[in-house]
DNA sequence: ATACCTGCAAATGTTTTGCGACTAA
DNA sequence: TTAGTCGCAAAACATTTGCAGGTAT
């Protein structure tokens, strides 16, 4: 947490960029959020702590933050958008909760490794991927089978 | 091609929909375009023959083709939003050009196995899946290393 | 005749931008 | 002092919807 903080404002006086209040709580809720929040979502949490704040600040200030490296946006399907963590978060995978919109970071290194092979065959040069599997979690799935 | 649209025409009927000049015209370009068009791609292509018709009939008409199952809407990162087809395309991936920005179809029943085993391992019930490789294409590739 | 469809324009929802006031360095 | 930021409101886009007139069956 504090070292992510630390990378944001080395960026920011890296890039010639100020220092401020609301960037600073942005982050702080940010980083408090272990889900894949929305902007809107951020915005209704900061706007709970911090009434006075824009929303354009926080378009604003969730872009600087992914230019930090500390999160990154994700589109999902059906034009939902959100973003992640990036700070300390290696590469992973999408299981989607079709119900109750759940997301879980999976990661399998065969899969990796069969994707570089795919794209060997192709003479594509991979830079990155995505995956997401859709359908029901654990817990969705129970309440399913039992009715 | 012949049968694709005579799917359609079962699929109005069955549904209480009806028969149209524009919805012919419209399935008509979407069928010879191998490509992955956005609903601008269309618009374009069908106003070039069709100057009469509106943006609002393509939005409203590539739905009724996707509900016939021949078309299916695909959003890329960056909150690109295409069509490709349906109908007689197996289940694919995609490997995405980021310089040309073309789009390969492919096919691993390698990782297709390691997903549903992924899915397994957390008790989560797959419905569907995305995968997306972004990287340079053969002829990208090519060029960027010749230079 | 009667739904359904079309094109247009207006409405909606989301993201970006311009600007005068404010703030960090 | 001087760039960079902020909040607001307006602008810019993308998509959807309401409606009056037209069309397929």
């Amino acid at each position: 947490m504090k070292l992510a903080k630390t990378i944001f404002r080395q960026y920011l006086k890296k890039n010639g960029k100020l220092y401020s209040k609301q960037r600073e709580q942005i982050l702080d809720i940010f980083l408090k959020t272990e889900q894949h929040p929305t902007i809107n979502d951020l915005y209704d949490l900061v706007k709970k702590k911090y009434p006075q704040i824009g929303l354009a600040t926080v378009y604003r200030t969730m872009e600087v933050i992914s230019d930090a490296g500390l999160a990154r946006k994700v589109d999902f399907e059906g034009g939902i958008k959100c973003y992640e963590h990036e700070y300390k978060h290696q590469h992973h995978d999408h299981l989607v909760c079709l119900k109750c919109g759940r997301i879980i970071e999976v990661m399998s290194p065969g899969i990796e490794k069969l994707q570089e092979r795919l794209a060997k065959k192709h003479k594509f040069s991979a830079v990155r991927h995505r995956m997401e599997i859709f359908g029901f979690c654990r817990s969705c799935n129970r309440k399913k089978t039992q009715v």
